[in-house]
RNA sequence: CGGGGUGUGGCGCAGUUGGCAGCGCGCGUCGUUCGGGACGACGAGGUCGGAAGUUCGAGUCUUCUCACCCCGACCA
């Protein structure tokens, strides 16, 4: 175990606080609920930008940027928004300090504005306002639009990453001329998502509707996907809304279509957050420090020389120097650390607490023997491999890593989804560790809230793939068209 | 907003009936070490969260206040 990190058995949610702080990923700030992310930690996020940043352009979306500012009447003109919303907004109020009297400085009372400011929670509104101007025709749509920005919820308990009252996210906001169109965008995107979250964080996730409760508010329909986390418990790790025509009413959106007949556009909005870098670090990691996987590590490979005297190191380098360029020809980010202030075993620890994929450690017996030393993190594997080609062999093995630590996950996740059939069965499995539980409902509040009062487990989703079995509402035993995904969640 | 807890060098903590502010880690210099978190010597670093009070004397007692953390209700 890595020292001062909390073991996941011990205490998982003290291990995952431990862990970001640990692995500098990101640490509490001076303002309450808000977070520092670390250089390494913003790393990580920056590579999961760049790759979903890329999937949205490949699939016709622009960036933008609007306001942080939202006028506070605009919040409101959407019934079921602003009710969402109102519990956690942070409003500006005036717009002046003066120096107070004691010294020091305090609000300026004669610089009250005249309409407060809401710090946008999330953008429909100021961008429903605006897209109100850009739109005239059916022929100024599609409008598919995706802003990077910040938002803040003024969460009443915060954890980093998982939960924060600022943070970092991309919103997309579409406009369409008909209906299927809009779901269309809003089912393509939560393909994006679950692909994105699959192929590069190597985490599996179920697709899925949300229920009324669970719904966005202002949507139609709010799609998901749902995530298993070591502890049992589930994380929303994107969402992705069906707006129906319920912005473009609100704040009158309007086009005339090819027959000449003024009709509200249809909309969608969806957004994943760094939110998923909490999901990232506990799909992995384990009792050593974090397990990043290869595509999405800032560093994929470190090479730590091991040597005696400073003429031993000089030769290691430039042997390190050969291996780092063939490394850097098969496209591999890597990283050598010949500091002296560290010793290997140190470095080793390190880089194992930051979740580093692999590790090559080159010292006077490898290069007699013109070997490296290869030790991946997943697996924590150690064995020699040629110095020749060695290019090749780890970039294989970078995929090998990639490829394992989702089927580990994709494993934990089966072993801990079970279908129960009945309210007994259900509350064992909840009570005894968790996980994802399938079962049959009825459809109704009632009986979710009634579940969820009982259980602390709430519906994640109503799964969009696997079979749609009918059968009968473990609770009220009415018909049920298909199971649905039950867990406690984050 | 309820319940619990913590504020003392950068970090983690100790500090007894009120009596010279300490320990570990980290940090700096030097030397020996270096294939799994090395060791020795010397050294730097604190108005004890803040304010008021009691006292000859407060990290310690009293009152007020601020901040943060954990557990619940709300949430991506």
């Amino acid at each position: 175990m890595a020292k001062g990190l909390t073991s996941r058995k011990e205490n998982y949610s003290q291990w995952y606080n431990d862990l970001v702080i640990k692995a500098d990923l990101a640490e509490n700030s001076a303002v309450r609920g808000c977070m520092v992310i670390k250089p390494y930690g913003y790393a990580i996020w920056e590579k999961m930008q760049a790759v979903l940043d890329k999937m949205f352009k490949d699939t016709g979306h622009s960036n933008a940027y609007f306001p942080l500012f939202i006028p506070k009447s605009f919040l409101s003109r959407e019934a079921d928004h602003v009710e969402g919303f109102a519990k956690e907004c942070a409003v500006v109020t005036h717009y002046r300090l003066k120096s107070s009297p004691g010294g020091g400085i305090e609000v300026d009372e004669t610089a009250k504005l005249e309409e407060e400011l809401i710090i946008r929670p999330t953008s429909e509104t100021i961008i429903w306002s605006t897209y109100k101007n850009w739109i005239q025709s059916y022929r100024d749509l599609p409008l598919l639009i995706n802003q990077w920005a910040n938002v803040v919820r003024w969460e009443m308990r915060t954890r980093l990453f998982l939960r924060t009252a600022e943070f970092l996210w991309q919103e997309g906001h579409t406009a369409h001329a008909t209906k299927d169109e809009a779901i269309e965008e809003t089912l393509k995107i939560l393909d994006i998502y679950s692909g994105f979250a699959e192929n590069w964080m190597a985490m599996p996730v179920i697709k899925g509707i949300k229920t009324e409760n669970e719904r966005f508010a202002g949507a139609v329909e709010t799609y998901s996907i749902e995530a298993l986390m070591q502890d049992g418990k589930a994380l929303q790790s994107g969402t992705s809304h069906f707006l129906g025509q319920n912005f473009s009413k609100a704040f009158d959106v309007t086009f005339l279509d090819n027959k000449g007949k003024l009709e509200h556009v249809w909309a969608s909005s969806w957004g994943v957050s760094t939110r998923l870098m909490g999901a990232l670090i506990m799909a992995h990691s384990d009792d050593r420090g974090l397990v990043l996987p290869p595509r999405l590590a800032p560093i994929q490979v470190v090479i730590v020389p091991i040597y005696k005297k400073a003429e031993e190191l000089s030769v290691i380098s430039s042997e390190v120097e050969i291996i780092r360029q063939d490394l850097i020809a098969s496209g591999i980010s890597v990283k050598y650390d010949d500091r002296d202030t560290y010793k290997p075993g140190w470095k080793f620890a390190e880089y194992e607490l930051k979740g580093v994929p692999v590790r090559l450690a080159v010292g006077s017996r490898d290069i007699d023997n013109r070997t490296v030393e290869v030790a991946r993190r997943d697996t924590l594997e150690k064995k020699s491999y040629p110095m020749d080609g060695i290019g090749e062999t780890v970039k294989a093995l970078l995929e090998e890593i990639q490829v394992n630590i989702f089927r580990k996950a994709q494993d934990f996740r089966s072993r801990n989804t079970v279908a129960a059939d009945s309210y007994q069965e259900f509350k064992d499995i909840i009570e005894s560790g968790g996980g994802f539980v399938l079962a049959h409902w009825d459809g109704t509040r009632e009986t979710e809230e009634r579940i969820s009062q009982e259980t602390k487990a709430t519906i994640r989703c109503i799964p969009l793939d696997g079979e749609k079995v009918p059968g009968k509402c473990i609770v009220t035993g009415k018909p049920s068209s298909q199971r649905v995904l039950f867990a406690k969640a984050y």
